[in-house]
DNA sequence: ACGATTTTTTTGGTCATACCAAAATTGAAA
DNA sequence: TTTCAATTTTGGTATGACCAAAAAAATCGT
């Protein structure tokens, strides 16, 4: 039942069927600005003032047109700051949605639903490894594995060197969208991560087992790869529900 | 009131790396009201005028944390519309990375990263499925698979069948993050899909390709199905890449 | 001259007020 | 009860102003 519209239409300009705001304008242009490079990135945004005169707007939509950029991750802006370009990666895609997973990841079972995208992802990704690994990807696992061993008392080393080893599996299909994730599993169950109490002795469990996963990649074994990878985050995964599950 | 701050505001804050707008108060307040679900999912906002009052904030400040939440998918905003709450889910997530996500694949290479993502995926899930695959599961790929079939002449019908069949291997781990994943990619590779010329020859090698895929699952055979995915995924991506690929 | 310090200008953050047009609501008419 | 026009809300935008912090310019001490 489209309104009868008609008449009244001395004013000028809405010629688009859909309703867009005026901030529209100014995004899609900056955007283009942002793209073709001309904005290029770690440069800063003009000055809001000047934006008003150049589009003539009135600040206020320059603004909205500035947060709505600011949302997409096209430009960075620290609160008192002049907004920085910032042409998006991979990684700020993911970074875009940090905000909607924190309040899923709060919801029963939320964490649970992600760690185990997280377990099949990356099972996939040590059975591809050990399918496709090349020599450097080796050497690459190899110098992970032994920093990890060198850690093993030095937890918060560990830790470290414990991510930087699931990392190298991600970056074995150079394709950057899997780097990007692997930083958002880690930023995101990284509150699970920190609050499991960690000792020289679960170290050393664990090194045990990245060091199955990583023979096996070794020895090109997808299923054992697969295998082990899979007992090291679901053993990991009843370590830290033992250890502080409330709910 | 703004007004130059008191000397009684020394128990403020900024002992942390700080810098806070003021609509960072309002969003997180009606993040918790929304969370809550004091605020239900498809109710609306309240008025900005009243928002304003409550918070005693100026409507500045009311419109940047509305913002701010739309950007995040907590509410949707259409133009003239009041805003109505959404409680998020995984695929409120992806939608929020639609945005950067579209600037990605404009960027060279920037689709093939990404279908390269899909087919490393999909292979998983067709394997997962040959692995796991319930007997309700099979029963829905045997669904899926029919009506593609009966689908084969009529092309606009195919490719809204095609999108089901696979969407059943996203369905089977049963995991609302992969359903989510495949509406994002579903969306964000539409235009390459719609370009493509379609025909009821082509339709036919693609559902021959669907029904490989269909009976390795049945054979519970996990390589076979994953050969098959992969087979199926590389080919179509040759068939529109030769058909108007430029760059 | 030159780096450090102070002063000035710029700029982002917020507030207040006002107006318009479209949406939502109300209420009268059929 | 339904329909449709009149009225009230409400979101979108514009102005103009002020503050405090950042950036730039000017000044100073050695």
């Amino acid at each position: 039942m489209q309104t009868s519209l008609g008449a009244e239409d001395a004013l000028a300009d809405d010629l688009e069927p859909a309703a867009l705001r005026a901030a529209d304008t100014v995004v899609r242009e900056l955007e283009i600005e942002i793209a073709s490079g001309r904005l290029a990135d770690g440069e800063h945004l003009p000055a809001e003032r000047e934006l008003m005169s150049r589009f003539g707007i009135s600040r206020t939509v320059v603004r909205e047109a500035i947060a709505r950029l600011a949302s997409q991750g096209l430009v960075e802006s620290r609160p008192r700051f002049r907004p920085v370009v910032r042409r998006p990666g991979y990684d700020t895609a993911l970074s875009a949605v940090g905000g909607v997973v924190a309040h899923l990841l709060r919801e029963p079972g939320g964490v649970k639903t992600l760690y185990d995208v997280r377990i099949f992802l990356e099972a996939a990704l040590v059975r591809n490894a050990a399918l496709h690994a090349r020599k450097d990807d080796i050497a690459a696992l190899r110098e992970a594995i032994e920093a990890n061993r060198l850690a093993i008392d030095d937890s918060e080393r560990f830790y470290a060197t414990d991510v930087a080893f699931h990392a190298v599996f991600y970056r074995i299909p150079r394709n950057p969208v899997f780097p990007a994730v692997h930083i958002g599993f880690t930023e995101w169950l990284s509150d699970h991560w920190r609050r499991m109490p960690r000792s020289p002795e679960r170290n050393r469990v664990n090194f045990s087992m990245h060091k199955a996963i990583y023979d096996a990649v070794v020895e090109r074994d997808p299923d054992a790869a697969e295998k082990a990878l899979q007992s090291h985050l679901h053993a990991a995964w009843e370590y830290v529900r033992g250890t502080f599950e409330t709910a």
